[in-house]
DNA sequence: CTACAACTTAAAGCTGACTTTAACGCAAGC
DNA sequence: GCTTGCGTTAAAGTCAGCTTTAAGTTGTAG
């Protein structure tokens, strides 16, 4: 009676057997009790697992993983951890939706395109460019308001 | 008197040179003419930059600009080829912002943790996913409302 | 003649989060 | 004792969109 096998822990928790090993590889799982070379688990593998698991659904990199797990002092409790760590990504996604929201108005001003040819496209968008490279350069002409 | 070179282009629409001659490899620019080997380019090719980083900057990946190019039937007018690949990509972002809401959504909810162990979390974590693989595998039984 | 800048190519490197492959070990069942 | 089916490792491969590197070519200036 000697605990779980790698593919058992990850059938449990839909990984695969790679990735459990790539974690700990990467050090944000322990390494694991051998049994003749083998890993074996107890339960608590499943609750680290299911906080990466949660952790990456939310949208942490690995890199915020271990700094959740380790980049605190040790008497810190998880909800501080959690609120920190939550904060920061919270307003990571406000500058990305935000930013989204600019690329779907230039999407919607592209539906309105009138060319013929992609190139006709390009020439004004080029012209543009230029505009606005000079209009950088020498601030002090404006451009005729649009 | 024969052209710019891929430098001049380059720094014309703020690429690298190496960017260009990528974009050349994977054909979504045509093979340049040549003068003792180097590239020599008309401003042709400024249009054709200008459409691609515009392409890029609104969201769409270097095959969906090969796309934009070649996937359409020749006299296919620009703007039909904006609208579609705009169409898609619309719908694409409309989806992933629903996505970064519903994380958004987990992010606050993360926020009211009150565990003091990480394994505390994770242990609701793990028992909640149990419960709903129970509940795929066999629906009848109704888990109560939380 | 030589140095130098700018070009050329193919191939390798970068990022992150893994997966795949190759070569091997170990225990159970026949 | 042999096969089957797990497990192990290190190293290489994957994706995109380039950049970097190494080694070589070309044209111009001194």
């Amino acid at each position: 009676m000697a605990g779980l096998t790698i593919s058992q822990v990850a059938g449990q928790v839909d990984l695969r057997p790679s990735a459990i090993r790539y974690y700990e590889r990467i050090g944000i799982l322990p390494a694991a009790q051998r049994s003749s070379g083998q890993r074996r688990y107890d339960e608590t593998i499943m609750y680290r697992l299911a906080v990466i698991q949660r952790a990456r659904l939310i949208g942490f990199s690995l890199e915020e993983i271990r700094r959740l797990f380790f980049g605190f002092r040790t008497n810190t409790p998880a909800s501080k951890r959690w609120a920190e760590l939550s904060r920061q990504k919270l307003a990571e996604l406000k500058t990305l939706v935000e930013h989204i929201q600019t690329i779907q108005g230039l999407l919607r001003r592209q539906q309105n395109c009138r060319c013929t040819k992609l190139d006709q496209c390009g020439k004004v968008m080029f012209l543009k460019s230029c505009e606005q490279h000079a209009a950088k350069d020498n601030p002090q002409k404006k451009t005729r308001k649009s």
